[in-house]
DNA sequence: CTTGACTCCGTAGTAAGGTCCGGGGTTTAC
DNA sequence: GTAAACCCCGGACCTTACTACGGAGTCAAG
C-alpha cells in the first residue's frame, strides 16, 4: 500500500502543504503514521477526506462544522439515536442551501434570459427571486 | 415611503449593526440618502438586499464573490455579453455546488439508513459518496 | 429641558482559517 | 558524497469579515 508525503497528499488535492498540517492539529485529518525518521505517512484514503473537506468549506461549512460532519460515524460508544438526530439536523441544513442555490440559480437565468431578449435590465432578479423568507437563520450549535 | 434607520434595517436582517456600516464601505450596500442631521435612510429595499448577502455568505460566496453577483446587472456600459459570460460562469459555479449539497445529503442518508437498520457503520458513507471528482476546482476569477 | 436611546465617525481589536519563515535533519539523483 | 528537493517544528504573520469602543451630536418622551 503507497503511503503519501505531505506534499504529494497536499497536491494531490489542491491544498497547500501548510493546511494539511493545520488540519492535521485541528483534529480534520487523523494523524499520521510517521516513518522512522519522523515523516508523515498518509493512507491514500487522505487524498477523499481531504478533497472533502476543501469541498465542503467551499459550500460554507465552516471547520467546526466540517469535523462534526466526518465524526458522525465515530465515537463507537454514541447512541444511534443522537447520531440520527444529528444527522437529521445536517440533512435539514443541507436542504435549506440546496434550496437557497435554487432560488440563486434561477434569479441568475432570469437575468440572462432578460439580457438575451434584448435589453435594458430593471430592477436587480437576483434580489427578487430570493425573497422567499422562510424563516431564515437556523438555530446551529 | 417609510425609510429605515440603520438599527431597523439591521434588526430587520438579522445582522448586527456594525455589520451594515461594514458592508456600506465595502460597497454591498449603495450608500443610503441621509436626514439633515446625518443619519442614514435606508429604503426598505436594502431588507431584501441585506438578507441576500446574508444567505450568500451561509452558502460560502466570498463578500467580493457576492459583489459581483449583485453587480451583474449594473454598469450600463458595460456589453451585454460580457454581463451574460459572467452570469453563465456563476449559474455553472452554483451547479456544482448544488450537486455536492445533493452528494452530501445522500451521503448523510445512507448513513441514517444504516444508523436506522440497525448497526455497526463501516466506513465513512459521507467520504465515499464524494469521490465524484469531476474536475473539482473551478478557475474562477 | 433633561435623560435615555439612537446616531455619527474613525480606529482598534477579535476570530477563523490559513500561510510563511527559518534553522535544522533526510532522501534522491547524479 | 554532495546538491537539490523534501520534511520536521514552533512561532510569527496575513486576510477576511466582522465587532467593539468612545467621544460627540440628535431625537422623543415625560
Amino acid at each position: 500500500m503507497e503511503r503519501l508525503t505531505i506534499s504529494r497528499l497536499a497536491r494531490s488535492a489542491g491544498v497547500n502543504l501548510e493546511t494539511v498540517r493545520y488540519y492535521e492539529r485541528e483534529g480534520l485529518l487523523p494523524k499520521p503514521p510517521r516513518t522512522s525518521s519522523g515523516y508523515r505517512a498518509f493512507p491514500q484514503e487522505a487524498t477523499r477526506r481531504l478533497r472533502f473537506i476543501k469541498r465542503a468549506k467551499e459550500l460554507g461549512f465552516s471547520l467546526r462544522e466540517i469535523r462534526e460532519l466526518l465524526s458522525l460515524r465515530m465515537k463507537p460508544g454514541t447512541g444511534r439515536a443522537a447520531i440520527r438526530t444529528r444527522a437529521d439536523a445536517k440533512i435539514a441544513d443541507v436542504e435549506q442551501k440546496i434550496r437557497t442555490l435554487q432560488a440563486i440559480r434561477k434569479a441568475l437565468r432570469t437575468l440572462t434570459d432578460r439580457c438575451d431578449r434584448c435589453g435594458s435590465i430593471g430592477d436587480c432578479p437576483i434580489l427578487e427571486s430570493l425573497d422567499d423568507d422562510s424563516t431564515d437563520t437556523k438555530v446551529r450549535a
